[in-house]
DNA sequence: TATTTGCGAAACCAATCAGTTGCATATATA
DNA sequence: TATATATGCAACTGATTGGTTTCGCAAATA
């Protein structure tokens, strides 16, 4: 079971939680209400959330309350990272047909 | 058919491939060596990156070459943007304990 | 104690996914 | 022109996905 934070983040309905949790944890029940779904399947979708650490769970009498783990999405950060210097660069407008050009070359 | 940049990236092998086209196009072939799968695989990855957008064709004959749009990536900065705050502040360590606990009480 | 409430887990289902094999097409080369 | 090469596309397959319904358990409440 593949379980990272590029698969978890897939997912519309978990991107919407992992906003709507973001400032204030919140019960599964509570989150279900924002959305056309079960408690059920919101719960399938916390438990993927929490299996890769993006989501914190927080005991409180039989309630549970979800909260976002911001630092996690660091590792998403990490990865774009690298794409920052192409986007930034004016690389990816002129350089790039350059390259394209000495690369078909060979 | 979900085609956004998220869904896109949930795959390792096409993470893969973005880092590998990223600073140079490359045909079909080419980046099929660097996967232990076969061309056919990766050239359905291709048409999946192409259809939003993150890659684009250049034909050259009977070669097609793939760039990445790395202007794409900005969509999945954009969302992470909306959290970088909150890791960046120590929200995340003190603050958001407290919020909980008021939560909690309402 | 009996009932309600909040929750997760299991079993099931239809849809999607990543991969394969086989084929068709276009371009290059002998 | 005949053959080799580069590629996309269709059909199929097994695994995974997101969802539902049903159930069981623990905590709150009557």
């Amino acid at each position: 079971m593949r379980r990272d934070v590029f698969q978890a983040i897939a997912d519309p309905t978990r991107r919407a939680i992992i906003l709507l949790i973001a400032f204030r944890a919140m019960t599964p029940n509570a989150i279900a209400e924002h959305f056309d779904t079960t408690r059920q399947a919101v719960s399938k979708h916390l438990r993927i959330l929490t299996e890769c650490r993006l989501v914190k769970q927080e005991h409180n009498g039989r309630e549970i309350y979800y909260q976002l783990e911001a630092d996690k999405m660091k590792e998403i950060d990490a990865w774009i990272e690298q794409f920052r210097k192409i986007w930034e660069s004016r690389f990816s407008e002129l350089d790039k047909v350059l390259l394209t050009l000495k690369n078909n070359k060979k």
